[in-house]
RNA sequence: GCAGGGGUAGCGAAGCCUGGUCAAACGCGCAGGUUUGAGGUACCUGUCCCUUAGGGGUUCGGGGGUUCAAAUCCCCUCCCCUGCACCA
């Protein structure tokens, strides 16, 4: 069959779209709106939005497609499915796209414009556009347009008519409402809480504004700032020095210093603090007073001794390798257990130089006089850890950092999880856990003022406008409490009452449930929705998209009946979602008509609650848990979500797929390529939801072979019905369709019937792709060769349009167009497939006597050939001999009777053995044994032997004068070649 | 470390919940054959090891156990992947 994919699939989008196919209404019967579940009999079905900031790649195709398999399957079986799609803008990384645009960016406009030439040929308009990009509204205008393009390339079944983007006025009311009732019900806190932050644009700044963010994320670090006094001085003076482990302050020696860094004496909260230059911007930021007294180098500190938090008096010594950039600029040490610590004394003991340089210090006898303190017992380790470590993996000198911070990490590991303090040494602490003793120690010196906190990078970061990236900390940030009396309650009970799909997910979202705590969720920056109670703030992304599934199912009435933004009031979305207030009353405030408002209430009431969610594994940890808690949290109890199914992400290659690699596979492109059934039926059929799918050209270019052996085997089928269709079939098959080719051959059908269906049920969509296409497409193809024409068209009539509905939630465009052939021949229903009713399996043709008397064939075709094989000889003639009517009573009879293989006894040596072997094979299917051996092999005699390519002969064993006629066994007759 | 998932033939990947029909679906790769003027395509056959009569042997990360019977159930062990938040 000639197939233009691009035609046909082009031709069929468009239809659909002309007949608004897949866009349901509301019934506006108010008794209807307010029925019961059962007698509404819709389909809720949300996707998550796909956020605008480019091109779709893959992996949005891979969750649409099983999405829109779901869909397609509910509407044939009836259902009203309304499946919509939106778009996400909220956030940061628009502005950032736009801002590097707009700033120039080489790489940026060079990936924007292989986007924008997906769709644009003309190179004036693709530098046009770019420019134009310098906007975020551009970016979004241009995006979204593009997206529903690239989305009905692939024939989804999305209902396009209630789009809307998250920064719509409509939508900002929907948003203020949502965190009114936060607000309301006392889960939105405010607190302070560190951030990472660019003192040069004055903001905080997310992943998308930091250099490398992507590929090396940054974090904030929370030290312990110890305060050693230092000695000799008229006001009390600290020398600040940070650390991750605070449980070492028992062990600490010495204080380093960098001789030739710039450091501050300056005010900090009206004590005298010691720190490094940077460092002092860092401490006001984190919400310090600060005010420089005097300026030095590290140098004019080094002899000088100081005082630890514990009360040890320690000396300060000098060491290259402190970085006044990294925290404060100090550095206590502890070289028992910090292998940088032990090395650095190490190599200041050999350094002439140095020690020459502070002669009038005396180093060498403070260096002398230190003595490592050993606080921590770990297995594996003795007195110092560290010295042990370092000359374990060979360390000479300071100058091999790489080993120092590979020791170091190691050692951390194993002390942190290991680790025991030891008595003696580390006071009230010895015997806990170092995991315990490094929070109790801190909390203790914090609480009696002797150390502070201190944020820090986990590495140094840049912001993309060219300043550092630091810690500040934001007093008035805005929270999510998840542990506010009652919420995880009521989102735990929406959860246990959801159906989740597949099963093992279910405890992921109980342990993300058990962690979950406060979440920041407002922003100073970003596009969105503002805070209405303190509009400096912006609705952080994952927090503006929780409850937006009933927004779906009412901005189309909104728009229809001319409800302006600034009347979706507080109480308008309180009277529709929750049919608080009185119609009238509030229609008046807002100057609209009351049964407008009602026809809004109802447009939700029927199409709420969200019936099924799909989408990818990733985000279980964050939107879908949100999803159910914002639910628990506005919405009534029969409102609360259903089920959610998940798959898998997607893989390109072997690699996982990011734009830093270059290997994004976009939706575009392969709609280009390959076409959206290839795609589809590859997607869908390659990988359960539970598996990575791996995408793969040589791969979607062998399903290329699937799909055309079925659309050219559907047209057969429909080629081999006389023109008027279904004459008088329904009384033939009764009549001839029970055994044979013929009965065989519509016992699989059905099976198939039955079997896709219950997959879909079971949201098994590799399953039923695997059953319905590839299983069915061989079954058809075996059959068409086998077939006489009278059997084709038996066949014929019966299957091939329920063939065709059954892989058209798949395949909808090759389903459609040879639906619409079918319907040339008078054999296919009126209208779409798509809009067609699902086929139900007959299950008094389901005969599995037919199918393993087929079986008994396809074995008898084997043994010959592997009898042959091993001869290796030509075949001539083939003899099959087929075991008497006596032997398959006697085994028929066994098999029923004993319980167990040794309990069979027969009357010969062979067919005992033969049942014993067999037993429970023949046990759990009883139909094996119902074939009639002979008939079967003679009716299908002429098939088997062009099969083989020799002559075929059928005989009774009683008739039989071979010698290895006694070999037949029931279902499995002796073969004899010659 | 905590939590989750996984290790199956040359590769990818089913099967495991509900033990027997499992030498283990399906696809790729590879080999042989048919078609065609090489090639490619399409189709057929084969693809753990041994076997001149349909048989036998050894397999499902490693070790142990339960059972008449284990890829499937239980215990131990090794290895791999993902998440651990304020980011869409």
């Amino acid at each position: 069959m000639d197939y233009d994919f691009k035609t046909v699939e082009a031709k069929w989008q468009a239809a659909w779209r002309d007949a608004k196919a897949f866009e349901p209404e509301t019934p506006q019967d108010e008794v209807r709106a307010r029925a019961g579940e059962a007698e509404k009999n819709k389909f809720f079905f949300t996707v998550p939005y796909p956020y605008v900031s480019g091109n779709l790649h893959v992996g949005h195709g891979r969750t649409y497609a099983n999405g829109d398999v779901i869909a397609r399957f509910h509407r044939m079986r009836g259902e009203r499915v309304l499946w919509p799609m939106a778009f996400h803008i909220t956030g940061t990384p628009v502005l950032a796209v736009s801002a590097k645009i707009a700033a120039g960016d080489a790489a940026t406009i060079a990936m924007y414009e292989d986007y924008v030439r997906c769709y644009e040929t003309d190179e004036a308009r693709v530098r046009e556009l770019i420019a134009s990009f310098a906007k975020p509204e551009a970016v979004v205008a241009y995006f979204s347009k593009k997206i529903v393009l690239d989305f009905q390339r692939m024939g989804f079944s999305l209902d396009y008519s209630r789009q809307f983007t998250t920064g719509d006025p409509e939508y900002n009311r929907f948003i203020e409402w949502q965190f009114g009732c936060y607000k309301q019900k006392g889960y939105l806190k405010q607190a302070s809480y560190p951030v990472l932050y660019c003192p040069r644009c004055g903001n905080a700044v997310g992943e998308d504004d930091i250099k490398e963010g992507d590929t090396a994320p940054v974090d904030a670090l929370k030290f312990a700032a110890f305060k050693s006094k230092l000695e000799n001085e008229k006001e009390n003076t600290f020398i600040i020095s940070c650390t991750l482990r605070p449980e070492t302050v028992f062990g600490v020696t010495n204080v380093f210093v960098n001789p030739l860094a710039k450091y501050v004496k300056a005010s900090v909260d009206g004590e005298i603090w010691l720190v490094s230059e940077p460092a002092l911007e860092k401490l006001r930021l984190q919400g310090h007073r600060t005010e420089v007294k005097e300026k030095m180098l590290g140098a004019s500190l080094v002899g000088k001794f100081c005082v630890t938090p514990l009360g040890a008096r320690v000396p300060i010594l000098p060491a290259a390798f402190v970085d006044v950039n990294n925290a404060s600029g100090f550095v206590h040490s502890v070289p028992a257990h910090a292998p940088w610590d032990w090395i650095a004394l190490e190599d200041l003991r050999k350094d002439e130089k140095t020690l020459a340089r502070y002669a009038d210090k005396n180093l060498k006898k403070l260096l002398d006089e230190i003595k490592p303190i050993s606080l921590i017992s770990v297995e594996g380790y003795g007195e110092f850890p560290a010295q042990e470590i370092l000359a374990r993996m060979k360390v000479a000198n300071s100058r091999e950092r790489q080993k120092i911070d590979k020791a170091t990490q190691e050692l951390y590991k194993a002390e942190f999880y290991g680790g025991k303090m030891k008595q003696g040494v580390a006071g009230e602490f010895a015997g806990l856990n170092v995991t315990k003793a490094k929070d109790a120690v801190a909390e203790k010196l914090v609480g009696e003022r002797k150390a502070a906190w201190f944020y820090e990078t986990n590495r140094p970061a840049e912001c993309r406008c060219g300043g550092n990236v630091l810690v500040a900390i934001m007093n008035d940030q805005w929270f999510l409490d998840f542990n506010a009396p009652g919420w995880k309650q009521a989102a735990r009970e929406c959860l246990d009452a959801m159906t989740i799909y597949p099963p093992v997910y279910r405890k992921q979202f109980n342990d993300v449930f058990e962690w979950l705590d406060k979440r920041p969720c407002a922003r100073r920056r970003g596009l969105g929705t503002r805070l209405p109670f303190a509009p400096e703030w912006i609705i952080e992304s994952l927090s503006d998209s929780t409850i937006y599934m009933a927004f779906y199912t009412v901005i189309k009435r909104i728009r229809e009946k001319g409800f302006a933004a600034a009347q979706l009031t507080l109480e308008f979305f309180d009277f529709v979602f929750l049919g608080k207030g009185d119609a009238g009353g509030i229609a008046k405030k807002i100057k609209a008509k009351p049964w407008d408002l009602e026809a809004v209430r109802y447009d939700f009431l029927f199409w709420y609650p969200n019936d099924l969610r799909h989408t990818a594994v990733a985000h279980i940890t964050n939107h879908l848990s949100f999803f159910i808690f914002a639910h628990a949290a506005c919405f009534e109890r029969e409102h609360w979500p259903r089920a959610i199914s998940l798959n898998e992400m997607i893989t390109a290659e072997g690699a996982k797929m990011s734009k830093s690699k270059g290997n994004v596979v976009l939706l575009n492109n392969v709609a280009r390529d390959y076409g959206a059934d290839l795609f589809r039926v590859y997607s869908v059929g390659a990988a359960d939801f539970g598996s990575t799918l791996d995408f793969r050209k040589h791969d979607i270019e062998a399903t290329r072979k699937s799909l055309g052996r079925f659309i050219d085997l559907a047209a057969k089928l429909i080629e081999a019905v006389k023109n008027g269709g279904n004459n008088g079939g329904s009384s033939r098959i009764d009549a001839e369709a029970k055994t044979g080719l013929v009965g065989v051959t519509l016992s699989r059908f059905e099976s198939c019937v039955r079997d896709s269906t219950r997959c879909l049920e079971e949201f098994r969509l590799r399953d039923y792709v695997q059953t319905a296409l590839y299983k069915q497409t061989n079954f058809f193809e075996d059959f068409l060769r086998r077939a006489n024409e009278s059997e084709k068209r038996l066949v014929a009539e019966q299957c091939a349009c329920r063939w065709i509905a059954l892989l058209s939630p798949v395949a909808p465009h090759a389903c459609e167009e040879l639906w619409e052939k079918a319907q040339k021949k008078g054999l296919a229903s009126r209208g779409f497939v798509s809009l067609s009713r699902w086929p139900t399996a007959q299950e008094k043709l389901i005969n599995p006597a037919a199918e393993a008397s087929e079986d008994l064939v396809a074995n008898v075709i084997a043994d010959s050939r592997k009898i042959a094989s091993l001869l290796k000889k030509k075949t001539a003639s083939v003899t099959i001999i087929v075991a008497s009517a006596a032997k398959a009573q006697e085994a028929k009879r066994l098999i029923a009777a004993c319980e167990s293989p040794q309990q069979v006894k027969a009357s010969s040596d062979g067919l005992t053995a033969f049942l014993q072997k067999k037993f429970f094979e023949f046990q759990q299917n009883p139909a094996l044994l119902e074939v009639n051996d002979f008939e079967t092999l003679d009716a299908a005699s002429e098939f088997i032997g062009k099969t083989l390519g020799c002559s075929v002969r059928v005989e009774r064993e009683e008739e039989s004068k071979s010698e290895r006629a006694a070999r037949a066994m029931p279902g499995k007759p002796a073969v004899v070649l010659s």
